[in-house]
DNA sequence: CCAGCAGCCTGAAAGC
DNA sequence: TGCTTTCAGGCTGCTG
């Protein structure tokens, strides 16, 4: 599943590819998760730019094309306009060139239709519940320890959910959030930290993500490069998927269970409550 | 406002 | 073998 790690490792791919070039046409799936797509239509992408999971296509008009991937969907590049059986196919841009060089197709595909499309004006999130509410990015300079534990104070919820409502920080998805629970130490079902434990786990997201970016990101199955390749870092996970493997810290096996409707797994020695 | 949860989706894997 | 069930899960929107 697409998170931080692996959306920024495709907007480092895209910006080169994408920025001043003008969408000339456009086209989408029916479903209105996709049909926004062609609204960008005639509009100048002006920089390429990511907010946790979401990806930002700004606009020189003063709007903003916003992709999410969902969970299996993938951006990629064909040179002709696409293929009419293509069936996962759920929107499409093709890009004008500066003048001399040929355009090219910039096409997004999701098997799942979780991912969705959105036009907004630049910087109005209104209508993105979770982007709107998203609290900062990792390593926004603002987000301080006082600060991540202060948001972590607000709710009583599992670790584990918070992590995953993206407002203690933006961009942490159900791997990043146990691999970093585990580097922590910490209890994914722990409802409260203290300043030196959020810190700790604050580091943890961090890195967690960092190396994510630095591996390409995450292929569990879906997810791929711009260039269709895999990432790299499904090779170096600790916890996410390892349930009933060895911890790599103390050899215990690892154990899992479901929290806000997700597969959790960590360590019941290291990370006992 | 927050917490909790159904629903959206489809292919792969597991179960029978 | 082949059919059926379960599983994967980010986000939205509804309910209490």
């Amino acid at each position: 599943m697409p998170e931080l790690p692996e959306v920024e490792t495709l907007r480092r791919e895209l910006e080169p590819r994408l920025t001043g070039r003008t969408i000339v046409e456009s086209g989408s799936h029916w479903s209105t998760k996709f049909t926004p797509a062609v609204e960008a239509i005639d509009a100048t992408i002006a920089e390429v730019d990511r907010r946790g999971k979401f990806l930002l296509l700004r606009l020189v008009d003063q709007r903003e094309l916003i992709v999410h991937l969902g969970m299996t969907g993938t951006l990629s590049f064909r040179a002709a306009l696409p293929d009419p059986d293509d069936s996962y196919l759920r929107a499409w841009w093709r890009l004008a060139e500066s003048a001399d060089a040929e355009a090219e197709t910039l096409l997004f595909h999701d098997v799942r239709r979780f991912g969705r499309i959105r036009i907004v004006r630049t910087g109005d999130y209104t209508s993105i519940p979770t982007l709107h509410h998203a609290g900062p990015e990792p390593w926004d300079p603002a987000l301080t320890p006082k600060l991540f534990h202060e948001l972590i104070a607000k709710s009583r919820r599992a670790i584990k959910t918070q992590l995953l409502s993206q407002r203690p920080v933006a961009g942490v998805g159900n791997i990043y959030a146990d691999e970093a629970l585990w580097a922590a130490e910490i209890n994914p079902r722990v409802t409260r930290l203290g300043q030196a434990r959020a810190e700790r786990l604050l580091e943890e997201v961090r890195r967690a993500l960092e190396k994510g970016i630095d591996n390409g990101g995450t292929t569990l199955r879906d997810y791929r490069t711009v260039h269709g390749g895999i990432g790299g870092n499904q090779y170096s996970l600790a916890a996410y998927g390892r349930s009933g493997q060895p911890c790599l810290r103390c050899d215990t096996d690892l154990i899992s269970a479901v929290i806000d409707a997700r597969t959790t797994t960590w360590c019941p020695v290291c990370q006992r409550r």
